[in-house]
RNA sequence: UGGGGUGUAGGUCAACUGGCAGACCGUCCGGCUGUUAACCGGAAAGUUGGUGGUUCGAGUCCACCCGCCCCAGCCA
């Protein structure tokens, strides 16, 4: 038992020598005196071939108790293999059965409804598809974490609990001791401003949690949200580095998932029209176009989905939608002094209908400004004491976004809806496993 | 929350105008020495989401309820 072990993956450096692999079985077929395993390690497929005159009686016997999903360890020598999935194989000598699996599993080689995927989750995982999107998520992640740090940001971690503060929209509540109600975070933004005034360029990485009742391929109660915020950075400096960072994530992911990508059958043409400058269009000219294009939406109103569909329409990359009218948009953001009825904010929307990508915004420096903003909207005001006073010590031009991870995946990977891109994910009617 | 769908075997779906509940995949049994979602022969498998109603007769029509899907709003 001193055979060395390998991962699927690795197999080319071990041909025409005996090797140990273990994984799941994926698929079985046997003709009587020659059998075939095809299983699966999380790193590729591998063939076993059993032939029943070449091996022990008790690996044979062995054979016929397998079933999908059966978790074993198969010896032999490899070799590579063209007819094999996966291309290549394993000349079955040893036959171990690490973990037995019943009959019943609920996943089949063939089409399933959603429900039943999800109700299964923890079972999809380990499908062909689903473990391309989790690479791809991975490398995606990745990329983030090498894109900042090679600009010299400090990553801050903010918290998941907090007071009420943040964005309008449903919280979930949940009590915390004597402090009366806690709420899971819908954004990092505020916490990440205090840590740009003490860091300069900082960002955030983590989930974030909306109490709205969606039900749309691009909402989730849980998602995970990436919120850059510099010093210094003005609208402008704020849309360039929105690009970068995209742009950057587009290239890493043609460059290092191919394998992944063609196993989405993702058309990466689109994805290689994604070059910079991206589109730039303001508020106001985005009206005028989808109103040109028949929509009923006025000069003040939020665009709506069927808006955003219109106006990505014409480009084949990424758009900004810049300076919005005040009313549609939060109050931390900055008055336009072009234009005082607007603020300094971009929304980017990625093409291909996947929808707004990134939020973001110059932040309102001014403190008589801001309080008056935030007696306008009717918030609780000692709520925002600490906010307040990060323009009252020291106040400071500084500007941020926050990228929706999800949003940003599905659209690389062209799924149709964003619940298959996280592990478990989190919706209105979901909530196990 | 509003609009539109949908619910039939373990899974994916069919069943005309209301007239004997079906196919494929999977599973089980048997056969096959290079299979690729193998193939060939046989078998098991159903409270048609629930409750009530119309009818000689309801998977099908009606009412209510439940679950889910899609779209919108909210946003990333």
């Amino acid at each position: 038992m001193s055979t060395p072990t390998a991962r699927i993956a690795e197999l080319a450096a071990h041909t025409g020598h005996v090797v140990t692999v273990r994984g799941w079985v994926t698929h079985l077929r046997s003709s009587g005196k020659i059998a075939f395993i095809v299983m699966r390690d999380g790193t590729g497929l591998l063939q076993g071939v059993v032939v029943k005159n070449q091996v022990a009686p008790e690996v044979w016997a062995r054979f016929s108790e397998l079933t999908q999903e059966a978790c074993i360890a198969i010896t032999g020598e490899a070799k590579a293999e063209p007819r094999a999935p996966g291309g290549n194989e394993i000349q079955v000598s040893g036959l171990e059965v690490i973990g037995p699996s019943p009959l019943d599993y609920p996943i089949q080689p063939k089409e399933h409804g959603i429900e039943h995927l999800l109700d299964h989750r923890h079972f999809w995982l380990r499908s062909p598809r689903q473990v391309a999107i989790a690479k791809i998520r991975h490398e995606i992640e990745q990329a983030i974490h090498d894109f900042f740090y090679e600009r010299g940001f400090l990553r801050v971690d903010t918290p998941l609990l907090t007071a009420a503060i943040g964005e309008r929209s449903g919280l979930f509540s949940t009590e915390y001791f004597d402090e009366g109600n806690a709420y899971l975070a819908q954004t990092g933004q505020l916490y990440g401003e205090a840590a740009a005034a003490a860091f300069g360029k900082i960002y955030t990485f983590g989930p974030t949690f909306r109490a709205e009742k969606s039900k749309t391929r691009r909402h989730l109660t849980e998602f995970w949200m990436i919120e850059p915020e510099v010093a210094f950075n003005d609208t402008h400096d704020n849309m360039r580095l929105q690009e970068d960072l995209v742009s950057f994530l587009v290239e890493r992911v043609l460059e290092r998932r191919q394998a992944e990508l063609a196993e989405l059958e993702r058309d990466v043409s689109k994805l290689k029209q994604v070059v910079r400058p991206f589109v730039r269009l303001d508020y106001s000219d985005a009206i005028t176009l989808v109103r040109r294009k028949g929509s009923s939406a006025k000069w003040g109103d939020d665009l709506g989905a069927e808006d955003e569909a219109l106006i990505v329409a014409d480009y084949d990359r990424p758009v900004f939608v810049m300076n919005y009218p005040k009313e549609a948009k939060a109050f931390y953001m900055k008055e336009n002094p072009a234009d005082p009825r607007t603020v300094l904010c971009d929304d980017m929307l990625a093409p291909e209908g996947y929808g707004e990508i990134i939020g973001g915004s110059q932040r309102e420096d001014d403190y008589d400004k801001l309080l008056h903003r935030i007696r306008e909207e009717g918030l609780p005001e000692d709520a925002y004491g600490w906010y307040l006073d990060l323009r009252k010590y020291g106040t400071f031009p500084h500007a941020g976004f926050g990228l929706g991870l999800e949003r940003t995946v599905g659209w690389i990977c062209g799924t149709p809806h964003i619940r298959e891109v996280i592990a478990f994910p989190r919706m209105m009617h979901r909530l196990r496993p």
